[in-house]
DNA sequence: CATGAATGAGTATTCATTCAT
DNA sequence: GATGAATGAATACTCATTCAT
């Protein structure tokens, strides 16, 4: 697979700030210009060393883009990113549940809007993105699918659904519909986008929603 | 900025021929390399002309693009695409209607399926692609926010719901769902799809469903 | 393998010529500067073509090569290189046939001195080159040795040679003395170098000479 | 131009002993990669030490090259090599000290093949290390040629040949074989080798053989 | 209309060498 | 002495586009 250096590992103090202002300026260019346009040129520029220099700290371009995203990726996957259904809290209902993961997710999205739009970019040209993408969506799906048939055993769920089917499509619903809104111009309150997702997304499966949402 | 030749329009019937070799060539190149790694010279060569005639009949990559998509993009229209609710028809329940248009999306999607995802790839990067996905993406919003406000209406939607947002979202399920499926390896039953999308849909805006469905 | 356009296959006479400026652009460079040395840009600037063009015609430099040297290899192996022995002529002495193919090898070597002590330079850097070069060797080897081989058996040389080793060995001595010769300084007056070479040759089997040897 | 630490003067033990790993590591890089596509980084990388140190001990490739081939050349030259026929021994008859100088040649060569070969390769593209070779070559062919000449004054020898032409063009007949011999894959039993070239060497100059060769 | 030769701007990448620590 | 980060010159190669025939 690709590699790059180990990102901390036997890298002096002034290795690694060098590597942080490379990988910063990575970041902006790539958010700037998107994958395909990006020049190695325009990041070592950014950081402010010679183009020889990005080579000491990363093998490519696609290389340095991973990492990138490698690490919105967790951010995503630990904000419970893709609609995942999180474990219960003590006394909360269902629907309680998905809208504190329906606003984890979008939370985590708009923080790294611009690079998830660059993500799906690149993963229509860089396989390791692909492959990435791919992975995080069937993770989420993997989780909502067993939040949906517990809700499905505990007769509150549509039982006329296909657990993993619906998890699919509505993981895709959420994070088409946040590509969609924060890729494009249209303004969305946060909240309002929030409880709207919640509903249909409570409605598809059939759980009731409680009187707030 | 994006002319090609007027299709058409003031050629002979050996222009005609040829504009339509260098078209059928272009689609299988872009279907088979992507809108980035298409080259000109591979779509003159696989239309057996030389490469300074692609330039006789189209401004370049992205205009002769522009020009697939668009066939492309009414036929998914005309189609329903994107989960549109079209007209009811005489007697036919919502829960119908909605089955209708799930199918005819997915026919469509199915029928053009290569390049509709070299088409989401394509908007990256060419801001015709972009304007005319976003285009075709309001239009159905558009019509399906129009029925499910005629729903609400009659009170048999869900009333909490906007349905401007809904649409949006509905259709960025099915649509997504559907590049998915298509662009991916997970195989499913088409009928399987649409009743699935359709319980879905209905579920989410609180429709009632049909026994069969 | 490494593929050039056949030249002179499908090219218009314009064509034709460019590739020709091209090619002799590309002996003088390598002459000049050698195999590793030589760039692109500057057989393209020589030949007063745009960089481009250089590809047009040819794959890469390594190619371009070995079309030089594939004419070059032709003209000394049909010019008897490498002390090949070659038919008799009618009422010819031994002597007088090995005399003559070494006057042929030598006048070969002179003619393309330049371009075989480049190829000798690629021959440790690109594998066509080298194959090329341990091919020529073996079919001078092989035609040499078979002429001993007939020598010894009409019991007129050494019987105590190897045949084949003979032939490699003393093809080294001659090659390499032309290597020597032109790639130095020392001048030689040629027909003096033929002799030498030929009496060192006719010794080292144990032929005979003849009175002007 | 290609001046090195004089090695082995002011420096401290650890310096001589970093100096080693370089010479050592910088004898088998070159072996494995050839001259031209060895790099510094390896060489440190492979002494253990990083890539700046290398140029406290050598002012470049090149010199650290020169110096390995100095040992080499030495050790050549020493071992009667490039067929220099050494004095004569003790009652020893001119076949046999031929036969010994060869049998030496190519015992010295075969120890050192890689890098002779390499040695070989640089000759093509540094300046220093061409000289070096010419000149090897040159005091081989002076001693030879003082052999030669002595024979013939001695009347056991072809009275036709010049000593120096003589001289070069079987010193090439040994080198050459032993390059062919080492770098490709032609195996030969060793005494074979030597028997045949003494075989060659003797009967080129037209001395006579003892029976055992 | 068709041809296909010619153009040349645009960029990633390597690696010997330097030098501040 | 040793380190290893930083430098930046140097160059091959691609491909969309033009234009003379």
């Amino acid at each position: 697979m690709t590699t790059s250096t180990d990102p901390g590992k036997q890298l002096t103090a002034r290795g690694l700030r060098t590597r942080k202002l490379l990988l910063d300026a990575g970041r902006r260019v790539f958010e700037r210009d998107g994958f395909a346009a990006a020049r190695i040129t325009d990041i070592a520029d950014l950081a402010g060393v010679a183009h020889g220099t990005f080579y000491t700290y990363f093998e490519s371009k696609d290389v340095m883009f991973v990492e990138l995203i490698d690490s919105v990726r967790e951010e995503m996957l630990a904000g419970s990113a893709h609609t995942v259904i999180p474990e219960a809290e003590e006394g909360e209902e269902p629907w309680q549940t998905i809208a504190r993961a329906n606003r984890r997710y979008l939370t985590a999205y708009r923080e790294n809007a611009q690079l998830m739009v660059i993500w799906e970019q690149a993963a229509t040209m860089n396989d390791a993105s692909r492959e990435m993408l791919t992975d995080s969506r069937q993770r989420f799906a993997e989780r909502s699918a067993k939040a949906i048939r517990r809700y499905q055993q505990a007769g509150v769920a549509d039982p006329d659904l296909d657990p993993t089917f619906a998890a699919v499509a509505l993981g895709a619903m959420v994070s088409r519909f946040a590509y969609i809104w924060f890729a494009g111009r249209e303004p969305h309150d946060f909240e309002d986008a929030v409880t709207q997702l919640t509903v249909l997304w409570c409605n598809a499966i059939r759980i009731p929603r409680g009187a707030s949402a």
